[in-house]
DNA sequence: TGAGTATATGAGTATTTGTTCATATAGGGG
DNA sequence: CCCCTATATGAACAAATACTCATATACTCA
């Protein structure tokens, strides 16, 4: 029995083309896990603590000085990073400290991150 | 004269740390375009949207389709990549087809997909 | 020109998200 | 043991986001 299709907005439906895309189409989970790795890289603050974390081993409070923003704000971010095991941490005394743990993210951001240094050069030479 | 540091939560700061991060930090820009080209990756609906243009053109009714989605959702995340210069298009008739247009961005997402695909295959055999 | 079709778009809405504020936890030193 | 410091965390709130629904736009064909 065919499904209804409800979805359907025109009646002349490349079917070859969708029948190719629904072959090779990505399973969930792998769309699910490509949207979580770029969810964590999506926001700017979680970027420069990326960045930072990626040259050098950093307590929280280091962070915050360098990012200028709250213990708290700092410590939700790196909770949230943690839990996705993109950084992971020491403690020393009373004083912790993280540093990047996953290759494969770090290494999107740093082509993101060449990538838009590049283009801003770029932009600045035309001026 | 030195600006208070409302934001300090310890006394005992990494300066040199400190300093060298300061140094070395991304500009405002840079971050920018960064956090931009992530966010445009990190929602499952634009991920599927880039994959599938990746592969051959498409119009927006093919799209809805193979997504299972509205044709006005589409259209919106369309106008979204669009905007970004993440995708083209082009009309023939009353049909528009659209296709990737940033070899950078689209690097990125193969890049991932091809991690994460790795990643699942590796769970699948350890069960 | 007028009906029909594919796409675009504005407003409204429910959900997610990043931060703040207050407070809890945990280790160090007297 | 008590106080101090570094970090963690829960609740609350504002902003961003992805979708739906209704409708507008732009093209085709008769």
């Amino acid at each position: 029995m065919l499904e209804m299709n409800q979805e359907s907005c025109c009646d002349v439906i490349h079917q070859e083309a969708i029948d190719d895309c629904t072959e090779q189409d990505l399973t969930e989970s792998v769309v699910e896990g490509v949207s979580e790795t770029f969810k964590a890289l999506a926001d700017p603050t979680r970027i420069r603590i990326l960045y930072n974390l990626s040259k050098r081993e950093l307590c929280v409070c280091d962070l915050a000085e360098v990012l200028g923003m709250t213990q708290s704000a700092v410590s939700h971010q790196l909770r949230y990073l943690k839990a996705l095991r993109l950084v992971k941490n020491r403690r020393d005394g009373n004083t912790i400290y993280y540093r990047h743990d996953d290759a494969h993210t770090m290494g999107l951001l740093q082509m993101a991150i060449d990538h838009s240094s590049h283009v801003n050069e770029e932009e600045v030479d035309k001026k």
